[in-house]
DNA sequence: CTCCTATTATGTCTGAGTTATTATTAAAGG
DNA sequence: CCTTTAATAATAACTCAGACATAATAGGAG
């Protein structure tokens, strides 16, 4: 069930790690280049091999590029898989830019919205109980609890596997959790303002009857109240 | 301008490549347990360090996992950065699941209505000019043309970067690609059945008025009735 | 059933040699 | 004399080989 089963962190992979929390906090900007292997592997105090997949791992991700000769270089912005999760996770362990996590609440809101339209028509029975569960849950522990916002996490998931859209869940789920670092601080600094359970009801409800452009509308209408009761800055 | 400036593949790029191909056609399944490094790199008659460099990117795109004594081997499907760029890349050197196909051709439809309303909005001067220019040059050379169809492909991507959001460009640029992999093929086996040019038009002239709603409905069409011309399967 | 030990594959290190790309220089042409 | 092109040298990533360390699993002892 908790699939954050945390694997010993090996070197390349810490390295991997911090550099990239380098190149997404602005550290380290487009252009720059790394010195020689030799060089910046002894300043870290480990081996060139672990160096090296280190730098692997961050070009397969696109956030550097390696050459002979001309040496390894963080890449233009616009050519990093910002969607990565890993990516994604780097990107809030700093200081994301504000505009960033805009552009990111309105994706949720395009695919969400869609993913309920989705599940409306191709929702099965076994989806409808996992979702009328999820309410249950969320009704009885509320959001204050931590099991409270597993059961709102699992109704999102749940709609999203009813969609039966592989590559949709897959970018959702990512861009989900991003969200979610987000909200977790702020959150739990004062008391929500508003209950949410019974937008919740009526997307569910949307979906069980199969409507897609009401699950479309209830769905959207749940994300922009929820992104409301944020103190989010306006887009100019 | 031609930003697809092939570098010499490097060894671990290349077994890298061939071993993701493997993986997405199926060749190999989740659960799959690679042989001892030593042993698969003798069989492939290179290093141990190229194998490694190469397990290594498989692993950042989340394809493949290793743990000591437990080995390599291919993780859960649905842990797959099926986005990625290189995986998606992959995918379509085999002979990718239909289902999928269609996965993306809804994802692209929900994700470029969603561009052009947000162009609608925040478009400038410049974008308007280019897009004019990139209908321009459509018109002039026709999509049986190469650069017909790099003006076609330009007048998207302009239409991305007057919506002004990083991460909803940087998906779509990858579906896109990915789409027009599976057209690329079809398409020149016969002739167009219909000229795209007006639907085009109509999308351009949306965004200049400044109609999010129309702009996102002419999209949809655009987008509808380009699927409508190929011989795909239906869902179900 | 629990704990400990041995096994084993990945992980890490070192140092050498190779290759590809860039920068420099020289030569040819205008 | 200046510009362009081709050969050359320098450099950094790339590849290789072999050894040792570490950690997770399997099996056996208590």
């Amino acid at each position: 069930m908790d699939d954050a089963r945390s694997i010993s962190p090996r070197i390349h992979g810490a390295i991997a790690h911090d550099i990239g929390v380098e190149i997404l906090g602005g550290v380290r900007k487009p252009g720059d280049v790394f010195g020689g292997e030799i060089e910046a592997s002894e300043a870290l105090g480990i081996s060139r091999t672990a160096y090296r997949e280190a730098i692997r791992i961050l070009a397969a991700k696109g956030l550097v590029e390696s050459r002979p000769k001309a040496g390894t270089r963080v890449t233009p912005r616009q050519r990093w898989n910002i969607l990565d999760p890993d990516v994604l996770a780097w990107t809030f362990e700093g200081e994301p830019d504000p505009v960033f996590i805009l552009d990111l609440f309105e994706l949720r809101g395009v695919i969400e919205p869609a993913a309920a339209a989705f599940a409306a028509r191709r929702r099965e029975p076994h989806h409808l109980e996992e979702m009328k569960a999820a309410l249950d849950d969320m009704e009885r522990l509320g959001l204050a609890d931590a099991e409270g916002r597993a059961a709102d996490q699992r109704f999102h998931r749940t709609i999203l596997a009813a969609a039966q859209n592989e590559a949709l869940a897959a970018l959702a789920s990512s861009v989900g959790a991003a969200v979610s670092w987000t909200t977790k601080y702020k959150q739990r600094s004062r008391a929500l303002p508003r209950d949410p359970l019974p937008d919740h009801v009526r997307v569910y409800e949307a979906i069980e009857t199969g409507d897609p452009a009401a699950a479309h509308a209830m769905m959207a209408e749940l994300l922009h109240l929820a992104v409301a009761d944020m103190e989010l800055p306006k887009r100019e």
